[in-house]
DNA sequence: CCAATCAGGACCCAACCGGTCCCGATTGCT
DNA sequence: AGCAATCGGGACCGGTTGGGTCCTGATTGG
């Protein structure tokens, strides 16, 4: 059923609840967020390091440290959480060089030919930002 | 990762060569689709079983049947074979009525806001047909 | 010097999916 | 009429993956 997986869904949780306390200009702590959102700690933090890895958040470290975006809400495409959480998106195996994971390689007529709909969903996915949510 | 269920790539892969017997105006087996594809032959009848039952193909039972398409592959669109498969397409557990899939249901600030995305790559799938794979 | 917080990894459990098998129903051929 | 081929539908099982938890370091403000 084209299952997105359940930290990407948490993920947009945080961002937007990151965004609504930066009006404050305060950082946020994982356990402040998972506090807010009822989300698990453990797993806020997860979501946050994964984020916060790919530059959508930027981490302050030691007391008083905490999270804070780095753009706007509508500056972040849901493509770019996706990526972050899920990695690149890929339908199938055959998208990227993963040669020998298809065994039928030799027979397969639709070899490669999963790139069209990929870079469709990729740019329906761009042209969505979180502020749209 | 946005995972397609490798049994939505089987089916393609099953489609487009009913396609190319269809000339041929025979029907095809599912051991005879089986043999064609590499594919082993129960998960070729599981997948056209479910083709059937989406209306994509059409079955002809007893001795000397098989299956059949029901239109050109220039008329079937991606997101077809992927409902047919996958069942609907829905990213999260939110998008439709499970209210109570969600324990953060009152906190949750993008409640039901997976629609448009849902919508996107929904309009996105129906754009691209077998014939352009 | 201490406390709070992030960073990164190891780990376990459950759910799901891919794949297989079996038996009943249908239909053409002999 | 009987037989063989084929679809239809369900049950079942093992492997993989993702969700979730925990622990141990590193960093920084008080």
């Amino acid at each position: 059923m084209l299952r997105l997986s359940k930290l990407t869904d948490y993920a947009v949780v945080v961002l937007v609840r990151l965004a609504r306390a930066e009006a404050a200009g305060a950082m946020q702590t994982s356990p402040g967020i998972a506090a807010a959102t009822g989300i698990p700690e453990p797993t806020v933090a997860k979501v946050l390091k994964l984020l916060a890895g790919a530059g959508l958040v930027v981490s302050q470290r030691g007391a008083r440290g905490g999270y804070r975006l780095t753009r706007s809400l509508a500056a972040i495409a849901v493509a770019e959480v996706i990526a972050a959480i899920d990695g690149p998106i890929a339908l199938a195996a055959c998208v990227d060089g993963a040669e020998g994971a298809c065994s039928t390689e030799t027979l397969c007529p639709v070899r490669g030919r999963w790139d069209p709909v990929n870079a469709a969903i990729e740019t329906a996915l761009h042209a969505i930002s979180l502020a749209d949510m």
